[in-house]
DNA sequence: GGCAACAGTGAAAACGTTTTCACAATGTTT
DNA sequence: AAACATTGTGAAAACGTTTTCACTGTTGCC
């Protein structure tokens, strides 16, 4: 039999009344206070967040649903969040879809479910477009993925910049043929995509696009069989880490060399990322800020839930390492 | 406002009860069951869990505290055990402690507050000793990290002939001052030491071992001092996946050649051990397989509280790569 | 045809808290 | 000294479900 807060009034000779407004910061005095405190330590109560969620209808929970735990840009998101949660007194309750929109669907409704305070969420294309027809009683925060205009608040980076910067850096480095692969699923993808054809274009060079869902075999299997084309780039950017993973054994495969015979430069910087002979070019996002900032902004949202819609772009930082340098 | 079971009721022209019965598995006629559904999924009616589970006392969620999201190890454990958990219907309550036992104390008990069905655990080493004084009135089942008698039910990697694995396999391979760097703070670390002891006995050589905490900096610091010792070993072996990427840097810092200078073998498969050049020597777990397990021990142990303690010890399979090889 | 068993249903209790309400005791203003 | 705030307290209602209980019809059996 676990112990109530009837258990503790008893024992302390109070009101369950008393012992809640103890526990919370209800009206009490000092001393009621601190005797309830001692009972609850003594006995080890511990409250049923179920009864305490029912009746106050507060959950102090946030939810967090990410695409793809195995990216370490995501893992790096949830432990941002969750110390920022953490900090400000609120817990996670954490769910990764893996990119499958059902799964994705059904964590949303589990959120529901659950009435959390708030989501913060990336969502897979599909999951993003869906999402305005929903109804949530509870505001939520798009972290990583959302559209130009979203009715949300979101916290998302300069892909099209990053994207500009990587070609430009390449192109500086005196690389013409520079090719792009791109996640066709994700809208970050495509917003890599886009800021790499502005930049191709201003300098007037064509550019040379391949899309592939984002599988690390899909993009390998594209990856070579471009590797070993004619005229194949001198230099490839890839939109996300798992591409450029893709990239390294693609061009161990075809015996290309790095940079020689094929620059590299790609997204996320990962601990690998330097570790590799030669060491990797990345954009490398402001992770903890992100997940810092979409907490915030959430909090920000339960505060004054009429406050116009916040979009926070940030900007990635271009980490410069050899695989992109010109021999 | 949102949508109760009694509106819907109201909608449907049944009682509250009758509702409950539909959703759940209680009796009642096939005829009402599909007419409330119709119902429910028109009002897009969600129960509230808070009142599910204050009432029914059962949570059909299982809590996971790892110790390190950062390593990939663990957010393999994760993915293993959320869709494991999936399949048998229950959720996961997931926590992440960065290795600080402050924090696993309190997940522990937050854990008990939400009531939670079970609950597995890979415990700092001090959590790990101050379980047992700890009272839980849900099912605990230790992964990852668990001492030779534990009276939870436990899934871990034989770490200890692991551990011989490498040392004979770097043996065979022609070395002989063979070193050891294993993480001070956890229960793995110390398994894997007398894995190595045992082994390096037998073969009649003199162990060579340095312990540190469980950063990167520090095992970084420590190999590199090691690496310019006049009779620095000729391999190396390293209790984890950080100390693998430190004894990398490590070595560039130092400037000696991998394995020409210095052999490298290490524990857990990551994405970048065959991605660096040479491809690094490592034990890789059955991670999937580990977090499968881990549920399954607990939904048998739900069934069947009383049955012995089961300890499930695994066997890690040895990945010989060109770090190790003898040139 | 009577009676027992049973399936389906609704009313109401129960889950463990927080919150509202009423009230007593105390302090503060006229 | 009377009237009025203020503070602390306990009793009881409330939160949205599931579950128990009692009851009605129906079926099955002798």
């Amino acid at each position: 039999m676990t112990i109530g807060i009837k258990d503790v009034a008893r024992i302390a000779g109070v009101s369950p009344s008393s012992v809640s407004r103890a526990l919370g910061n209800g009206p009490i005095s000092e001393k009621v206070r601190e005797h309830v405190l001692k009972v609850v330590k003594e006995t080890g109560y511990r409250p049923n967040m179920a009864a305490r969620r029912l009746r106050s209808n507060r959950t102090k929970t946030i939810g967090l649903i990410v695409a793809d735990l195995g990216n370490p840009f995501f893992t790096a998101i949830t432990q941002a969040v969750e110390s920022a949660a953490y900090q400000a007194g609120m817990r996670v309750m954490f769910c990764n879809t893996s990119e499958d929109p059902e799964r994705e669907e059904m964590y949303l409704k589990f959120m529901q479910e659950e009435r959390v305070s708030g989501l913060i969420l990336a969502p897979t294309t599909q999951g993003l477009k869906s999402l305005s027809k929903l109804n949530f009683d509870f505001p939520l925060v798009l972290i990583d993925r959302a559209r130009q205009k979203e009715k949300f608040d979101v916290v998302v980076l300069d892909n099209q910049t990053a994207a500009k910067d990587l070609v430009i850096h390449l192109h500086n480095q005196g690389y013409q043929r520079i090719g792009g692969l791109f996640g066709a699923t994700s809208i970050t993808g495509e917003e890599r995509k886009n800021g790499y054809i502005d930049a191709m274009q201003s300098l007037n060079i064509e550019p040379d696009i391949r899309s592939v869902p984002a599988t690390a075999d899909a993009a390998q299997k594209a990856l070579e069989a471009w590797f070993i084309e004619p005229n194949r780039p001198e230099a490839v950017i890839l939109s996300n880490s798992l591409f450029t993973r893709s990239a390294l054994m693609a061009a161990r495969a075809t015996g290309l060399r790095i940079p020689q015979d094929i620059a590299i430069a790609g997204f996320d910087d990962e601990p690998w990322s330097s570790l590799v002979d030669p060491g990797i070019t990345v954009i490398r996002q402001p992770v903890e800020i992100m997940g810092k900032e979409a907490v915030s902004a959430l909090i920000q949202r339960l505060e004054t839930p009429d406050a116009p819609v916040r979009r926070l772009v940030l900007s990635g930082e271009c980490v410069i390492r050899a695989s992109s340098r010109r021999l």
